[in-house]
DNA sequence: CACCTTGAGGTAAGCGCTTTCCTGATACCG
DNA sequence: CGGTATCAGGAAAGCGCTTACCTCAAGGTG
């Protein structure tokens, strides 16, 4: 590897003067050195090395992000939109992949602070209560101290910027279309009991269940596509007087819609995230959307804008909207 | 910032103490140290600067990932399996999302070269001949030369290690079936025409065309799913005598099963990368499966177990497989 | 012409950590 | 009991870079 000081030795300089050439530093300097030490670069190929330089400036540069598995399409969604706010202030993103276990976020929650990045966004919604869940918040806490900078998104927080989608008012909205439409009998694919997305979203459907004056036969699955499948295909054989079905995201809709089939039963579904998936799968899904790249952007923006120091953590709401396609229909 | 000099200080111990005991070295000491140093870690929540470490010891622990677009589940698949590896080797990934701009592939190049990553791995198609595409090779030359590794998926190179699916066998395949279900007028929704992917999936669909003495009407579009919609909507419109449309991916096949529906015609159509999607869409779409987890997995092995100097790049090949459903059906 | 700017570049002190070598002290041997 | 392993720990030299500070010479003043 070639070093400052190899490319200075060539150019005949010093390596501060070669350090300010590299960097145009604002320092003058003549042009006659300047070419040699391109030169030098060029003919060495030098490329800075990021370690001494983050040492010696020990200013921060990258921000990581956190999200349970950027091959969901919920999280690749939101990855985008913190990629491009990112990028758009020159910062590097690193991502971490927790594969959805508590133990790997906190590694990397260290990780990242180890890497002195400026700030780091978590992703994805969090346990409702969980050792492991008060450890991160602790370890976040610990990072803040430190000068770092964190925003959530999906996940409350009182001492961190959060970005908050209305999974609560998501889960209504899902609910009141389904009940104007004269359903009685709905189903609920839900997500894991311990995460609070789950929970929110599943608030939501109560209240507005309680608001018809029902109540709701629910499920848990694991947000996965065959998960949602298998859930559903119990749900059909225990509940044979359902008229609906809300999952609690799309991709489990998904699942639901392929167990109708091969059961051949044909309710209403309804989904939430309106992923792109939503509007190819036959009948194009019903779905709650939740803008999810914007949802990144603002939780990155929130991640490099400091606040003023001593204000208390800001927290902005994600409103959800109800896409009405072809999946769910009056009860007959 | 808590440094290693706060935590020895602390501890009433060297730095080198500290170091050695935080570090696990092998050095012996007493357990009264030990307890009195990881005492003051803990109390001051030290967390040791990655930089300094990586300065210091100058052993390259991260790897690069450069992929056009993590939130394409083509991507996202391949990055889940490059992704599975490293982290089994204990490696951090860092990917970098090019948003398919050759001038931003470049920057990241140097930008991992800057952050002494092990390996780099490139994924995704290359041009089929551009500047960019051959300042890239030099750059992961330079790379190289420097001790790094390079492993490049579906990419051409004649330098670095690569894994190659089989893209052009995987045309062939999808051709073959087509023809032989009698189908004599095939529609082709191509990618970018400068993309060596869409150079070798189309070299495949010919070969099979000429085998049976047909022609392919050819439709060039970008990969995506809206893309492919235009497309098809085009290719439905010029070619009223089609029976049967290849998609050079299952995006642009799910799109092109949306223009049908729009236009109300009923053509046979086969997808390529057997996507999760192309099982839930209707009808469920015949397509060539690329196993792109393994494709991931495969690439970050070659990156990161070093071969014996001097041999030449190695090369793996993934092979494609027809993965027949109901999209298409004999000509009647 | 002595004095002060100013310009152009070099010197060297770190940034936070690892690790080689070194120092005392203790234990062991013939 | 002198001599040598052995053990526990410290001193300090970097790793590659940035930057505050210094030097030297040339040009500008009164």
């Amino acid at each position: 590897m070639a070093t400052l000081a190899d490319v200075a030795r060539r150019a005949g300089v010093s390596t501060a003067t070669a350090s300010r050439i590299i960097n145009g530093s604002s320092k003058p300097v003549t042009d006659e050195l300047r070419t040699r030490v391109l030169a030098a670069v060029a003919e060495l190929r030098y490329v800075p090395n990021a370690h001494a330089q983050m040492l010696a400036r020990s200013n921060r540069n990258a921000v990581g992000v956190l999200v349970h598995d950027v091959s969901d399409p919920y999280f690749a969604e939101i990855t985008r939109g913190l990629q491009r706010v990112a990028t758009a202030h020159g910062r590097l993103v690193i991502i971490c992949n927790t594969f959805r276990e508590p133990a790997r976020e906190l590694e990397y929650i260290d990780l990242l602070h180890a890497h002195q990045v400026a700030a780091i966004v978590v992703a994805g919604s969090g346990y409702l209560s969980s050792d492991a869940e008060t450890e991160l918040h602790e370890r976040m806490a610990a990072f803040e101290t430190t000068g770092g900078r964190i925003a959530v998104i999906g996940r409350h927080s009182h001492t961190s910027d959060a970005v908050l989608p209305a999974n609560e008012e998501g889960g209504f909205l899902a609910g009141e279309h389904l009940f104007e439409l004269g359903h009685t009998a709905v189903g609920v694919i839900a997500g894991p009991a311990a995460l609070t997305t789950t929970a929110d979203r599943l608030a939501g459907l109560r209240r507005a269940a309680e608001a018809h004056g029902r109540t709701l036969r629910v499920v848990h699955a694991d947000f996965t596509r065959d998960g949602g499948e298998a859930a559903a295909t119990k749900l059909l054989a225990d509940e044979p007087d359902l008229t609906a079905v809300a999952a609690l995201n799309d991709s489990m809709a998904v699942g639901a819609l392929s167990a109708m089939r091969t059961c051949g039963r044909n309710l209403s579904v309804a989904g939430f995230d309106d992923m792109p998936i939503a509007r190819d799968v036959t009948p194009a899904l019903t779905s709650v959307r939740l803008p999810l790249t914007e949802l990144g952007e603002r939780a990155m923006q929130l991640a490099l804008d400091p606040p003023p120091p001593g204000s208390p953590p800001r927290v902005e709401h994600i409103r959800a909207e109800l896409i009405r396609r072809e999946s769910t229909w009056p009860v007959s």
